[in-house]
DNA sequence: GTTGAATAAAAATTCAAA
DNA sequence: TTTGAATTTTTATTCAAC
């Protein structure tokens, strides 16, 4: 049997119901999965603790310590792998040169887009990296000692 | 009663075991607690369900789910955490004011801050955050729906 | 303040069903 | 494939002890 639609929403019951999970647990602080059985059924949702076990585990929401001392629900920040991996992505686009003088790195990039590479080496803290300063194309990175200039270097560039 | 202590690591034996405890989830999968309490067994520690149930909690471990499909306990991901933490402690040199549009918010910050932040925000992506468009000093998230809105909303603001 | 034993509470899974 | 009822398993807490 197909998983029911309705509506013109294209979605499944089950898929408007992780939403919905999603929203009630983001709003408010869920503490059991029979509290959250509730909330839907507030909604409009009809579904067993069973159930919201397999949708909490498909969702990967996980149980944090909230204010209270005691568990929630949360969902967890994304994880997703910005490593170094989307700031290079980023400066394909807008990579002029790269020039090393003893700890120091020199980054070159189109006009305007120095800042924001900065901010995201800086929100990603690479090893050995102490900080940056961006002017307009030009970002000075500046590490700890050589080696690990040459070691950011390198990761910048492959 | 003061908590035991020996050796000089000037560590209370719950310390040690928390630190064992980071050691053993990081290195294999642990499902159950009862699995935490074997492997404790065997590194030197005795504890009981109970005990660990506790240290899972101040520890904030979550529980994930594995490669096999099963939960398991994890150590959550402090990149990110710290990377909106840095963030925020940026937003305090630079904040001026946060409002609400359904899905969007308006961040203001002073002249020439506003570029930076969207960077640092588009690189620890936020969950429900799509995208961030930067001005000088005016910077507008797009959210997936308002739900998302307040939770980026509130995450800021913390 | 920390712990274990026992227990209560909560969550995951099994199994049958649709 | 999704679900609920029942069940098992796991986890959180209580309570007493130290």
């Amino acid at each position: 049997m197909l998983p029911v639609r309705h509506g013109c929403g294209g979605k499944t019951v089950k898929e408007s119901r992780h939403h919905k999970i999603k929203e009630i647990v983001s709003q408010r602080e869920i503490e059991t999965q029979e509290e959250l059985v509730q909330a839907l059924q507030e909604a409009g949702f009809t579904a067993t603790q069973a159930t919201v076990s397999r949708d909490i585990k498909e969702l990967q929401l996980i149980k944090v310590v909230g204010s209270s001392g005691r568990y929630k629900y949360a969902i967890p920040v994304t994880t997703t792998t910005f490593s170094l991996d989307g700031i290079r992505r980023k400066l394909t686009d807008v990579f002029v040169s790269l020039a090393r003088a003893q700890n120091l790195l020199v980054l070159k990039v189109l006009p305007g887009n120095a800042h924001s590479i900065g901010a995201m080496l800086d929100a990603v803290e690479v090893e050995g990296l102490l900080g940056t300063i961006a002017g307009d194309d030009t970002l000075l990175l500046i590490c700890q000692d050589e080696a690990a200039a040459r070691s950011v270097e390198q990761s910048l560039r492959e």
